[in-house]
DNA sequence: CAACCGTGGGC
DNA sequence: TGCCCAAGGTT
């Protein structure tokens, strides 16, 4: 504990922001609505690096399906990620599903109420536990997401790049230092809400904005440049192939990916290294004559970090099940049967685009 | 600690 | 269009 923790938290900031919130803040959204821990976790991981809008139906969805933290532990992950399919990082869904069962086994079926206990459960950090915390039990946390950190960035004149450790450092303390003692899931919810509708990246709202007398980026013209863009790199592109393999009831032949990775955990095309090694890795591992199929025009889809040139391989002639090699995570699958699986949204549209040509 | 992990939207 | 970013966490 650093010696700000036992300073009273300055409330010039906090007020006038509690009372912007009353008029202003964002009081229906689906988790805001019988809050309990269960919704409000699975708000907060399904909320990471994914905007409000995108979460919502997911978020509706999802607990009509799982509505509370017994049944996920009990449901197949199969199920947790096929609700999860389309909403990316999927990391977040394996560890959803992995931490309900350690509730289950370790903490009589809830989430804990303790930020080192929460904090030490897959997919939950320092904000996210922050955050259930304060939303769920309004304890006094502080949370630092990016709304957060654009407004703090602002408001102080913060100059560093937030990923640095020593601004990041800083952050957290002028986060702590302004969390009222009152009103806590008001407050975390109003500085989110301030981030999210006045002090937005371009263009913010500055005159509305219940904080704008001191503000430092306001007051020297910095709104535009703070907070600090992430230094640019260049993106890596990888070439990669995936066979799109149908037997004669036109269904299509799918694979597990392995547990880490892109795309970790769905199910996807078979994949190969390079093209050029397509025709002898087929022949190998799938048994089929590659001089069957179709070479589809090449695509790129974009990552966050690296572009992937994906080239189909189309074997468009019927291929008899009984040449292809048994596996555990391997199997066919019709047009009707790829909503109930966890797929990659690129690859989901892929196949919905293959089956409508058919028709 | 820096790289990695998805997808959709804004400009 | 290409690039940056979004209610971060893990390795």
């Amino acid at each position: 504990m650093t010696a700000q923790g036992s300073f009273a938290p300055d409330e010039t900031f906090a007020a006038p922001l509690l009372a912007w919130y009353d008029d202003h803040g964002r009081k229906d959204l689906p988790w805001q609505r019988d809050r309990s821990a269960y919704r409000v976790w699975l708000s907060e991981v399904m909320l990471q690096q994914t905007q409000v809008r995108t979460v919502i139906p997911y978020f509706e969805r999802f607990v009509a399906a799982l509505p509370d933290l017994r049944t996920l532990a009990e449901a197949p992950q199969d199920r947790v990620l096929a609700l999860w399919s389309g909403l990316g990082y999927y990391s977040r869904a394996r560890n959803l599903h992995r931490t309900a069962q350690i509730c289950v086994a370790e903490h009589g079926a809830e989430l804990p109420r303790d930020v080192e206990a929460l904090s030490a459960l897959p997919g939950i950090g320092r904000s996210t536990a922050a955050a259930i915390l304060a939303q769920t039990w309004g304890e006094r946390h502080a949370i630092l997401d990016g709304n957060v950190r654009r407004v703090l960035a602002r408001w102080h004149g913060l100059r560093g790049w937030p990923g640095e450790t020593a601004t990041q450092r800083e952050l957290w303390r002028l986060a702590e230092r302004h969390t009222p003692h009152e009103r806590v899931a008001d407050y975390t919810q109003a500085i989110m809400d301030l981030g999210a509708t006045l002090c937005v990246r371009s263009r913010p709202h500055c005159l509305r904005c219940p904080v704008a007398p001191g503000c430092v980026a306001l007051r020297d013209g910095l709104t535009a440049q703070l907070p600090a863009r992430k230094p640019t790199r260049e993106k890596p592109t990888r070439a990669t192939t995936m066979l799109i393999v149908r037997d004669a009831q036109r269904r299509t032949l799918l694979e597990r990916r392995p547990p880490t990775g892109v795309w970790a955990g769905l199910w996807s095309l078979p994949e190969t290294d390079d093209a050029a090694g397509a025709s002898r890795r087929l022949l190998d591992r799938y048994a089929v004559r590659v001089d069957d199929g179709v070479a589809l025009a090449r695509f790129v889809h974009t990552f966050s970090h690296y572009h992937l040139e994906i080239a189909p391989l189309l074997l468009e002639r019927a291929v008899p099940l009984d040449r292809v090699a048994d596996a555990p995570d391997r199997a066919w699958y019709g047009p009707d049967e790829l909503e109930s699986l966890g797929l990659p949204a690129p690859v989901r549209k892929l196949l919905q685009t293959l089956n409508e040509e058919v028709r």
